[in-house]
DNA sequence: AATTAAATTTAGATTTGCCTAAATTTATTT
DNA sequence: AAATAAATTTAGGCAAATCTAAATTTAATT
């Protein structure tokens, strides 16, 4: 695996998320998704296709290809096995974990990754319930599915949030909500799709339209 | 404390060390250091200049100021934080931290650094016996001088190893010589200034005078 | 002290990664 | 289907960090 520059590794990571949703991701898109121009996207664009990373036709949008989602996985394998470590280890909570990743992922080391994932005995999920690659960069794909789309009467596991926003968090802990914790969603109400819940089979709480969007839980778990 | 690039970090470092030994640190001299050139060298005395980091008039060379020694000491701890944890934690050989300490030194987040420390339980000097400075940027001043420099029959301790290529580590294995490793110095001859030398208390092992430049003792303890 | 040699700096170029503004292509509407 | 709007690309520029080659300053030597 050869190596590249930090700006490279931040292109392919996005584009990867941004790829699971949407299949091909645009110019546009990506450029939001970096707070970047769209300018400077073209020409990181030109620049990834030239190493074969992307596949990329001018004006039809981008993919990775087999090379760049190996590159890809091995990025997030990195940044997920720090977040890991710095909850596990450091005693960093789970919402400060994602920014200092940010940095560490960017030694591409293999050894110290590997060394790093023996260490922490292999661990499958990082702190936001998001599963890590192995060493070969196989991901278990995790089948969660957003909270809004769970059956009523159906106890399941919090597997994720996907804004990380202090705000966000502000709101959880005083829900009581957090990764691993058990959910039964009771009544969904049209009006306002806002629903009532139960945590850890406490007394019905009710949650807002806007907050359920972002609770991710593993079906059937 | 404001943050600065990988590669002004390596310039503050590289002058920091050369410091030690010079005062005064000439172009040329950095040029070798960083395996670079001359004229890259005074490109970067401006900008350090610039910051404040170093005092520097045009051909007289430059030194840092307490400034531009305060960051050295912070890329400094981190460096040696860094190539703690690898070789405690991560079960890396004291030969092999250097280099992927290098990458990881450049990630500056105070925070990380100072429960990384925590976390490591203060430790006071890396895997090659060099002090750690504390958060404050204290660094103790080991009085370390080359086993060149002993007297005869004085028992002192191996603190580091200069030059840390894979060559003389084998050499240092064979010869069953480590940091904490105790050494007299028995006789020395002006021939070859070769060394004959005590390793914790075993027979007499010869040493060249190669080898005896490269090794450092913590002298009076 | 004048000359030569060595060290250092300046000038000008290159690459990477980003930007703005203008041009182009694709999509949407009337 | 023509006109308009939106998305994307191209053109040209800028800053950081490097380089080579030429000019300058300092040091060493005759």
């Amino acid at each position: 695996m050869l190596n590249y520059t930090t700006s490279e590794e931040n292109y392919i990571k996005a584009i990867y998320h941004l790829q699971k949703v949407d299949g091909m991701v645009t110019t546009n898109e990506l450029a939001a998704e970096l707070q970047s121009k769209p300018a400077s996207i073209t020409d990181m664009m030109k620049k990834l296709k030239a190493k074969k990373l992307l596949n990329y036709q001018p004006y039809q949008g981008f993919r990775l290809t087999a090379d760049g989602t190996k590159v890809a996985l091995s990025i997030i394998r990195r940044h997920r096995l720090w977040e890991f470590f710095l909850a596990e280890k450091l005693k960093f909570t789970w919402d400060e974990v994602h920014e200092v990743a940010e940095d560490l992922e960017h030694v591409s080391n293999k050894k110290l990754i590997d060394k790093l994932d023996e260490y922490l005995g292999f661990p499958r999920v990082d702190p936001h319930g998001d599963p890590i690659p192995d060493a070969n960069g196989k991901i278990e794909n995790s089948k969660k599915i957003c909270i809004t789309e769970l059956p009523v009467n159906t106890i399941s596991t919090v597997a994720s949030v996907s804004d990380q926003s202090s705000e966000i968090l502000e709101l959880l802990e005083h829900k009581k909500i957090a990764i691993g914790t058990k959910v039964e969603v009771k009544k969904k109400f049209e009006f306002d799709n806002s629903m009532e819940i139960k945590i850890n089979r406490q007394p019905v709480i009710t949650i807002s339209e806007q907050l359920a969007k972002n609770i991710f839980v593993n079906y059937g778990s």
